[in-house]
RNA sequence: GCGGAUGUGGUGAAAUUGGUAUACACGCCAGACUUAGGAUCUGGUGCCGCAAGGCGUGAAGGUUCAAGUCCUUUCAUCCGCACCA
């Protein structure tokens, strides 16, 4: 029989299609398994990282739908955002009917691969429907208050022409396009993110057992939660009439309270309201003027490469000491952390030190080592130690004395105990066509008002002209000029559209709907539970979605929660963060020209050998090096195990054999293909290494290869068949469907009866060195297993003396000797 | 600088708890069938060596009867964060 992969691939493509086979039950009483892969962008066409995404995915859920589960398997598409723009604006395509023919173009490649998707639940968020009930969740956000609108410097990207959020700001440039982001002041809507900061942060550990600890340590490090010592620096009595009383002071934080004895200077950042201040009523020279600005106008990048500063001939005073000490303003001082203002200790900071050394400043130490001493000529000394020259503190370890000198602090009433986040709150309006817009009215007597949720959505005009400058919903000539919803008067509709990181945020919980209720609710609360009870069970996708997506997705489900939408508090219980995929050592990238086409190497050779290729070549996790020879051996492959299904005989059940009366090469046979499916039982529920359940499936076809049973052929291709349905589901169920009848494809039974052997093969070494092999019966006594291997190995014990035999069931023999 | 990962044949990679290192595949070599083979089948293939044997999991030490696996030191590559007070 000849294996023409197209012809069967279609026909059971179309048979799959027809037939409805995997929608999900709505019967919510079956055993579930939710199976989502990280939805794309309608680019136009699927790329290799794609097809390995969802070929992941696709195996875990035709694993579980074999397992008898009732199984969500959907995809959708992320489908607001600026490439459709962009597209708009070099073409001239409209950037809906760009992204709906792409959308189009993308489902028919989810077909011919093959994938199991749930076509009834596909769903694009640029769907009106969709927008929607998006509209109707910020609402609700807003109105608890963890939506607000502030006036703020924004990343702004020059040639995107719109604010992008700290997430998207990639080495000081945008994370699309590259171009180097600016500092503009606007206003922008947030989401209160940092009220969930704690949470955030504490419920990682609910995730240990599900999450790659890189991915936690990413989220950990971004949210950055800090505890230490928040207090209020005064101005002497010289500084206050300068500044006209009108400022007492400034907050300052550390998180090295034990070093407060040690505070020889304090630096402003550049863009702190008192250098404002300063700058504005004429207080410092030109030249020191002429130095702030310079470094306000300094980008991130350079701003790290030498401190700088300059010295702004004010005083504070020390809190404790009452010491007088200068105020400068620093490059290194970051305006968006803390309060934008450092207590400066040489002796025990780097940052700190480089500063004081090329200032001339003091550098008073304050803390030494446990143990030795520590040149402060050289370097500052940041380890925790012991207190010196630090008043009541001395001989107080760090860590003692940091909680001695908060109390202090506190009981003086001076400062207070706290925490710093390096999480902001989430900017997320965007000045851009092409996304949900945010459903806020401007009214000149009312204000800022939401929309009324029975007038959603709040769709985007159709007739627009995208020409790159500016936000076109700003210049549409009707589009947001509206009726105030709260006193009906004319108003002006909000112009600015949502960030699509919204959109991805909760889209897991649309796929729990079921297209029935589509129209009337977002998703219900009975159906969330069901699907989403102990969370997603396998959430698949690339690792470069570790903080943004991820954070943003599970602080939507803990707001949605705090609604009262739904009763958990984490969205994804297993992720499996899959490798990128390479060749000759490269990302493929369309700029470095070393892509593979999906639909080319379909057309060659069939969905099923892409994917069994991208599973055999490496584990998920890993790097995937493109190889097209190891294209063809797949192919071979499956070749070869299309064409001997001729040895089977049809049945209806798994043959029943009497294994004793088997000859050594069919014994060995069934043992291999028994082994095939214990690996292929753990590969599915724990290792998740595709590549050596493929080797196992190898080996056994090679072993049955060697004998010539009919019986151990069909028990051979109904155990096989089932395990790489998953895998290369059209050869499969051609297979099945002729043999079978498609009664294999379900759970299997390991016999154990296969694994029972008369005899065992066991190394021997010597000194641990292997040196010969034996074979014994299973129950061999220790003395004889011993007295065999030294018969074998004698040429190596002539003229020693054994001093140790070590016999390690089943595995080897181990006789240690000297001499 | 901080955090994380990885390092095994010519190549992609196996080795679940310390127990015969290199499974499975690619590539290569030889043979068979062939007018022919980029098809198919069979066999071989870690390195050095004619052989006996020796050497081999980035490097160097250590623990152990036994180490790819555990411990210490170190090198290289990749990724993430990065003046976070």
């Amino acid at each position: 029989m000849e294996y023409k992969a197209r012809d069967i691939e279609q026909s059971w493509q179309n048979h799959w299609e027809k037939n409805r086979s995997f929608e999900p039950s709505e019967d919510l009483n079956k055993p579930k398994k939710y199976i989502l892969s990280m939805f794309p962008f309608p680019s136009g066409r699927l790329h290799m990282g794609h097809v390995r995404n969802y070929t992941l995915s696709d195996t875990f859920a035709r694993y579980y739908r074999q397992q008898g589960m009732n199984v969500l398997h959907p995809i959708g598409f992320d489908s607001f955002g600026m490439p459709a723009e962009n597209a708009a604006i070099k073409n001239g395509a409209d950037p809906k009917k760009w992204t709906y023919e792409n959308i189009d173009y993308m489902k028919g490649e989810f077909k011919t691969l093959g994938f199991s998707f749930s076509k009834e639940r596909e769903l694009a968020t640029s769907d009106e429907l969709y927008t929607k009930f998006e509209q109707g969740f910020i609402i609700d956000m807003y109105e608890k208050g963890l939506l607000y609108r502030k006036k703020g410097l924004l990343n702004w990207c020059p040639h995107d022409k719109t604010v992008l959020a700290n997430e998207q700001v990639v080495d000081g440039c945008c994370w699309r396009c590259d171009t180097p982001i600016e500092k503009k002041d606007m206003n922008q809507y947030y989401f209160k993110i940092t009220q969930y900061g704690d949470e955030l942060l504490a419920d990682l550990d609910k995730l240990k057992d599900g999450w790659p600890s890189q991915v936690l340590t990413m989220q950990e490090n971004w949210i950055g939660k800090s505890n230490g010592l928040e207090f209020n620096l005064f101005f002497d009595d010289d500084a206050k009439s300068k500044l006209a009383n009108k400022f007492e002071g400034f907050d300052v934080f550390t998180t090295r309270p034990d070093t407060i004895y040690g505070v020889s200077y304090t630096a402003l950042a550049p863009e702190h309201e008192i250098v404002t201040y300063m700058i504005e009523h004429e207080l410092l020279d030109a030249k020191v003027v002429r130095e702030i600005k310079k470094m306000k106008a300094t980008s991130s990048i350079d701003r790290q490469k030498e401190k700088a500063g300059v010295p702004l001939n004010i005083n504070v005073v020390h809190p404790i000491t009452k010491k007088s000490i200068p105020v400068w303003v620093a490059n290194f001082v970051l305006m968006d952390y803390g309060s934008g203002a450092v207590m400066a200790v040489p002796a025990h900071d780097d940052r700190d030190y480089d500063f004081a050394k090329k200032y001339e400043l003091s550098i008073t130490p304050v803390i030494n080592p446990k143990e030795g001493r520590h040149d402060f000529s050289v370097s500052a000394f940041t380890d925790a130690g012991i207190l010196f020259n630090s008043g009541e503190f001395d001989g107080l370890n760090s860590k003692k004395s940091q909680y001695n000198i908060i109390k202090y602090f506190e009981e003086h009433k001076l400062g207070r105990k706290t925490t710093n986040y390096k999480l902001k709150d989430w900017g997320v309006s965007r000045q851009r066509y092409w996304g949900a817009p945010i459903p806020f009215v401007h009214c000149n007597d009312c204000g800022l008002v939401m929309e009324k949720k029975e007038n959603l959505p709040i769709a985007l005009p159709s007739d627009v002209e995208i020409t790159g400058e500016g936000n076109p919903l700003e210049s549409h000539p009707t589009w947001k000029h509206c009726s105030c919803p709260s006193c009906g008067k004319d108003a002006i509709r909000e112009t600015d559209t949502m960030d699509t990181f919204v959109e991805s945020s909760w889209y897991f919980l649309r796929f729990c709907a079921s297209p029935a209720n589509w129209e009337k609710e977002a998703f219900s609360k009975k159906q969330v539970a069901y699907w989403m009870n102990s969370g997603v069970d396998h959430y698949i996708g690339g690792i470069e979605h570790a903080i943004l997506h991820l954070l943003y997705a599970r602080f939507f489900t803990k707001v949605f929660r705090d609604l009262d939408y739904l009763d958990f508090d984490e969205p994804f219980a297993k992720l499996l963060t899959q490798g990128m995929v390479l060749k000759d050592g490269a990302k493929m990238s369309k700029s470095k020209g070393n892509t593979v086409d999906p639909d080319a190497l379909i057309e060659k050779y069939g969905a099923d050998t892409a994917r069994l290729f991208i599973l055999f070549a490496a584990p998920p996790t890993q790097e995937l090096e493109w190889n097209d020879s190891g294209v063809e051996g797949s192919y071979k492959f499956i070749k070869r195990f299309f064409e001997r299904s001729t040895n089977a005989l049809k049945c209806d059940a798994k043959p029943k054999i009497e294994h004793s009366s088997l000859t050594k090469e069919e014994k060995f046979a069934r043992k291999k293909v028994y082994e095939a499916q214990v690996r292929a039982n753990e590969v599915y529920e724990e290792r998740y290494t595709f590549n050596t359940m493929i080797a196992g499936v190898m080996e056994a076809m090679n072993a049955l290869n060697a004998q010539s049973n009919v019986d151990v052929w069909s028990e051979g291709y109904w155990i096989l068949t089932s395990i790489m349905e998953p895998v290369i589901p059209h050869t499969c169920w051609d297979i099945s469907s002729r043999y079978f009848n498609l009664k294999n494809l379900s759970k299997q039974v390991v016999l154990d009866e296969v694994f029972v052997e008369d005899s065992i093969t066991l190394g021997v070494s010597v000194n641990g060195k292997n040196r010969a092999e034996i074979e014994v019966a299973t129950d061999e006594s220790k003395e004889n297993i011993i007295a065999l291997a030294k018969q074998q190995v004698a040429k190596h014990l002539e003229g020693k003396t054994i001093i140790k035999e070590i016999v390690v069931p089943k595995k080897l023999v181990n006789l240690v000797v000297k001499g």
